[in-house]
Parts: C-alpha cells; structure tokens; sequence
DNA sequence: TATAAAACATGACATAGGTCATGTAAGTAT
DNA sequence: ATACTTACATGACCTATGTCATGTTTTATA
C-alpha cells in the first residue's frame, strides 16, 4: 500500500465528519487516502471547466468554490456554490456527461481528488457511501427547485433577501454581538448572478438593504444584523 | 408470498426497462412486485402534496404528471413533468423532509407505490438500483441547473423554443410527414409557469411561433414543424 | 508608493414583459 | 340543445428591471 503522510489521511480532514466518507471505519479511510490526491487551488483558479470529460470525483477539504454555467453569449451564472466537505463534480461522473458547469476557486481551496474508478467501485460496496450521495444530490435538487419556483414568483428584492438567508445557513458565523458574519467573499457581479439579475439592480437592492439596517458591510463580506425583518422581505414559501 | 396478479408484476410494467429496477432478475422483480400497491389516478388528482410527509417512493407506470411548487401568494410553478418510467418521491425520501413540491396528474395515470423501508432495504442491497437512483438525480439536477442559467441568460421566447425542445426530447412522437407530435397536454398557463412568465405573454410567443410555420397545433397538443429553426430561436449552450 | 484594473455606486433612460380588460372559442355539464 | 365554465387570444397600459454612462473607491500590481 502507498505510503501517505499522516495528515493528508482522509482520517484528519476537516471535512470527514460531514462528507459523503462520513460512516466509513478506519481501513475503508486508509484504503480511500491511498487512492486520492490532494492539491490546492489559488482563487480564481478551475477545478474543471464545462465541456471537458470528467474523471473522477473532488472531494472539497476547505475553501468555497463556484460552480458555473456559461451561457453561448459568454455570460456566467453561478448555479450553485460549494464549501468544505461537499463533493464536487459527481453529477457528471454518474451521468458519464460532459461537464455541464465549470467549478472555479473563489478563494484557496484544498481539494482531493479520487479517481472514477475507485469511487464507482466504493458506491458499489459501501451502501452508506451511495445512500449520502443520493441525500447529497437530493438536498441539491431541492435547492434548485426552490430557487426555480422563487424566478417566477419572486421579484430580484425578494430573491436577494432569500439569497442572503441561505447564505447565512451555509456560511453564517455568529458573532459575539449576536449578527452573522458571511463568511464567503462573493463580489456583487456573482451575488447578481446567483438570483438572475443585473449587477447594478443587485447593487441597488443591498445598499437599501444596508440604508435599512438588515446588513452591513465587512470589507468584502457581508454582515446580518436583522434576520427577522429579511425573512418578512424573503416572503419565503414556508 | 402475497398473491400477485400477473398484470401486476413488475414483470409485466412497460417502463420496466427503463427505471430505477431494470436492471433487477426475475426472483427481485417478483420480491419487488410484493412490497408495492397500484394506482390509478384521474387527471387532475394529486398523489401527494407539498409540506406531507413521504412514506414511500412512487414509480410511474404511464402518464404524465407534474411536480408544482406553491408560493406563498399561492401562485404555482411547474417545476418538473415526469412520465412514465420515471420514479417520483424519491428526494424527499432520501432526506427524510417533507415534501417540498405537490404532485398531479395531468392526464389518467398508472402509479406503483412501494413503501418506504422497502425502497430503502432495496438501495443497500442492490447496487444497481442505488446507481439508477443516483443517475436519475444527476440528470434532474443537470436540467434544473440549465433551467436555472436558462432564467438568467435568456429572454421569454428563448426559455420557450427550449421548452418545446425539451419537450421533443421527453414526450415527442414522430409522425409520418416528418413533424413531432409533443403527447402531452399542457394548459398555456401550465406551460407558461415551467419558463416562469405570465400565460398571456407565453401565448403571445406561441401564436408568433405558428405564425413563423415553427409549430402548429392539433387540439390540445402541439406539434414541431420546424425543429431546426426551434433550435437557433433556442439560443441553446452548445 | 504609484499606477492600473477591478469592483462598487448612482443617475438617466429604454423596454421586455407583467397586469388588466375584454372578447372568442372550446369543452363540460344540465 | 343550452348554459356555464375554462382555456385561448389580443389590445392597452404600466412598471420593474435591464442597459448605458459616468464617477468613485478599493484592490492588485509594477
């Protein structure tokens, strides 16, 4: 077996608890360790580009990373974001599509990477793995359609109000006064195309968000100061 | 064993071929075939409502039914159409959430329910049926993503020449004279909530379209005369 | 630190498409 | 066959939001 150094086992990560790896034992991580690699990724970097041919699946030990699609006139929307201790690029190796998205660092990222093989192979003999998998691509799926329903009966000062709750689930870090740091460097051009707008009519709506004092600004990231009053603008489903 | 009618095997299902089961043997068919009821609903009944609680997985037999999503307003959105061959239910299942979407008939539909621990049992013993599961979900989340970017990147008559298409794909007969017939019956309104636009505007964009010789209609179904153009009007990815 | 390049911000203006009103056609029930 | 409901269709109008222009601030780079 291939030696691996101590912490780039599967057993430290500091996504293992959370991941689709989560209920394996110790020889199943130490077997997995053997088959990965792990490599870093500088913001702005791509972890793979739409149109390429998948080879395997990434495992995202830390950083948050865009997963976009690219329109023919060349324009980017973001459909989806993942962070440590999502997997990435499952989709197309199940399908055995093309990439049908590009995933792109928004800051330094480590990643794993096991390859098509072994991870068909694990989906095969361990029934925990491909049950996280279908709770993974099920979650995601619910996302996508509740975001689809909100396009149609949601207006873009409805969307963003959703937008930086669900943000605030996947990211929020409390703080001490009781607010919620994003923790997430989203430039407003992203955050536009995340809810289908322009990023001037985005711009508009957050600085009224931050004129109400439901937000504020924290260098790049943004901070909730009151949750209660968004979800009232979010008009959320239930 | 429970006495099975012969009709209602498995065995005997035209979508056998094509779901999540098909690749199971005759003694798992027959098991399977046990642990499931069948239904029939009316165009128009509702097989299970957003914010209940699943208990079980339903396999289409045959006829369409759509997937809505209710705003708060009360508005609906066609969020997905799935047809015979297709399982339903199964997301909820797997996260073990409520329903987030409502499900009906529209049109006189054939239903196999199979409860919850069943399904459940079958996706830890049968490899096979957890990778169709997987696959069905990355493909469902493949077209919510393109749906998605589709609301971003492109303009109403756009969204509905790529619905036609799509259509084409998944409901399309082809006739002798060389047209398709889309066999499915979709209300103006129903069509216009899958691209997220008002029923009007989507009739204005459906009567341009048969002016332009694009489609033509027999009775409640449309027929693509020419996909070509469709496709150029689509402004589709690549 | 200076300079270039992104990102952020705001006003002016244009327009796609939503809303409302009204009418016709086509199913569906009595 | 007649009434009634639902779907389809089209015009008039309005508004939310996209686009363009311009300026400022922040961030990256030489």
């Amino acid at each position: 077996m291939r030696k691996v150094r101590e912490e780039e086992k599967c057993q430290s990560c500091p996504s293992k608890g959370t991941g689709i790896f989560c209920d394996l034992n110790d020889a199943d991580l130490d077997e997995l360790s053997v088959h990965k690699v792990t490599n870093t990724y500088k913001k702005g970097q791509t972890l793979f580009v739409q149109g390429n041919h998948p080879f395997g699946l990434y495992c995202i030990n830390s950083g948050n990373i865009k997963v976009t699609k690219t329109g023919p006139d060349g324009k980017e929307s973001i459909v989806r974001v993942v962070q440590g201790g999502d997997v990435l690029g499952h989709r197309s190796l199940f399908t055995s599509d093309y990439y049908s998205a590009t995933a792109t660092a928004i800051e330094d990222t480590k990643v794993c990477f096991i390859d098509k093989k072994f991870i068909l192979k694990m989906i095969e003999e361990k029934p925990s793995v491909s049950l996280h998998v279908i709770n993974k691509l099920s979650r995601d799926m619910g996302a996508a359609e509740a975001k689809l329903s909100s396009f149609h009966q949601k207006n873009v000062r409805e969307r963003l109000a959703e937008l930086l709750l669900i943000l605030k689930e996947s990211h929020g870090k409390k703080q001490e006064d009781g607010s919620t740091l994003l923790a997430i460097k989203l430039t407003r051009e992203e955050m536009a195309t995340m809810i289908g707008t322009a990023n001037e009519t985005l711009i508009r709506f957050v600085s009224e968000f931050k004129d109400e004092g439901l937000i504020q600004q924290s260098g790049k990231s943004i901070i909730i100061l009151d949750e209660e009053r968004l979800i009232e603008w979010a008009n959320l489903n239930y």
